[in-house]
DNA sequence: TTTT
DNA sequence: TTTT
């Protein structure tokens, strides 16, 4: 079973950092990857992805990156779901990124963004259908992508 | 611009094939990853992958992958928006393969689907905003993944 | 069989633009990428990889990039051999790029090449073990990396 | 700096574990991938692409694959160089395997390899120019794929 | 709304 | 609901 995927493309905005319950830094951002090819109108289209990136990385990418920054990601993609506001199951599919790379030659530090760091949490990853573990009924957006207030991730969403 | 992807999993059902107005195979398909690591209840989840492939491929994918089979899948993540059954927008993110490859030992065939066919048809991919090209407001479920009829998938929806 | 690379990094020479006898053009170049962790003496390394291009994008290669320039390339390995000067046959390992992205923001042009042109030319790939194609014996150099003349490169080395 | 390669391909032969000095189990072993394209003589070919897993893995793969054994290998290309038996340098590319995936159905296992264990030997790549390390100078095949002994391969060689 |  |  292999689940594995390579961006290079441009922030749509500022990364959004925050943290999980016991302090595990999340950071989420929007990746424009221009495509290669033009539609009949002879416009070349875009394809908005969002990430999600963890621990250490997550403060990295809040630090280094910003709104038109260039960069790689490689990571995996995830699919999760939650309920929605109207009670629905929303299904989400997203980036989680192991690595990200900071592409901008900006004041020439090129700097990369190398795994390290909160080893021994032995975090897991969660495709969780029931949501026990948000029992506020009046909460129902993305915990991720909702551009929200930094609440609501739970430690169960942590992958590797 | 980098955008690739690599999967190797599991049909969680039957493709479906369909064909644009214009008469252009496409077929859908979700794909189980499992993950190599386990959560916190120590059970190994996956992730669920909507697929789409046009042409040539999406026939083959249809005749010789079902329920259960084993694939790998060599493409890019696409994003795109409909409007939904209740006028909001909703958001797809899924992967167009450019190749798949049945990778099941069934009667020893392990076919695989070379890109080939359909080269002067000067298709174009579509992350299109306004929804003129539905000019039917009745039918607002996703043109892909409905488990609907072989209708509105338009030839605006074609990649390369 | 699946077999597909994703590299990002910066051109350790000017590429190299050939042709075949055919007048096809390709372009072969080498890209150093930095590894993400440190050896034992705390010094970060690299690994030195031979990039392969064809037709229209070995043109954009060549016209694009020099030495130093970051670029991404989407592509697939490839093995081939070659008889050496001393008779012994010498085994290569190299990447064939589908795509080149050009990562520099030299002149804000940050130019994609797309897949295009010499559409029917029908080309293939080659693994050749015997080497009549080169009836030359005093000539046993590597045909692409062997910094030498624009000679011999057989159409029999094109890939798909 | 990005540097992603995923493989599925069989073995082309059982694949050979080895131990650092230190006691690090490494794997090689070579995997063929059919190419999708046929060439002129109308024949498929395949690259022979060589790899090499470290530590838990490298056990695994010795355990449960074998010569035909149909793998996934998710990792990156590795470059390194070492003194040939006539005192030339000769240059490697080869793909370090982060996980690999037995796809075969074989006792209908389909077991998979997740990285784990030897988590603290704070290991590192190496691309080392100078040979000081082999101070015997007889002894001047490749390492890791010259089908010999299990000796001569350094801890230096341990990547991340 | 999921595969083995 | 988007980047250059």
């Amino acid at each position: 079973m292999l689940n594995r995927v390579v961006l290079v493309g441009r922030l749509t905005k500022d990364p959004d950092l925050r943290y999980t319950p016991s302090g595990v830094p999340v950071a989420t951002f929007t990746i424009a990857v221009n495509r290669t090819f033009s539609n009949q109108q002879g416009e070349r289209e875009a394809d908005f992805i969002n990430c999600v990136v963890w621990r250490k990385q997550a403060e990295n990418v809040a630090n280094f990156l910003k709104k038109g920054s260039l960069a790689g990601v490689d990571g995996r993609i995830q699919t999760r779901n939650y309920e929605g506001q109207d009670g629905k199951r929303v299904y989400v599919t997203e980036v989680v990124a192991e690595s990200v790379q900071f592409l901008e030659p900006k004041g020439s530090s090129n700097r990369e963004f190398s795994p390290s760091g909160y080893q021994n949490e032995n975090p897991f990853g969660s495709n969780n259908q029931n949501q026990q573990r948000n029992p506020n009924p009046s909460r129902n957006a993305d915990p991720f992508f909702d551009n929200g207030q930094p609440i609501d991730i739970s430690d169960d969403d942590l992958p590797f």
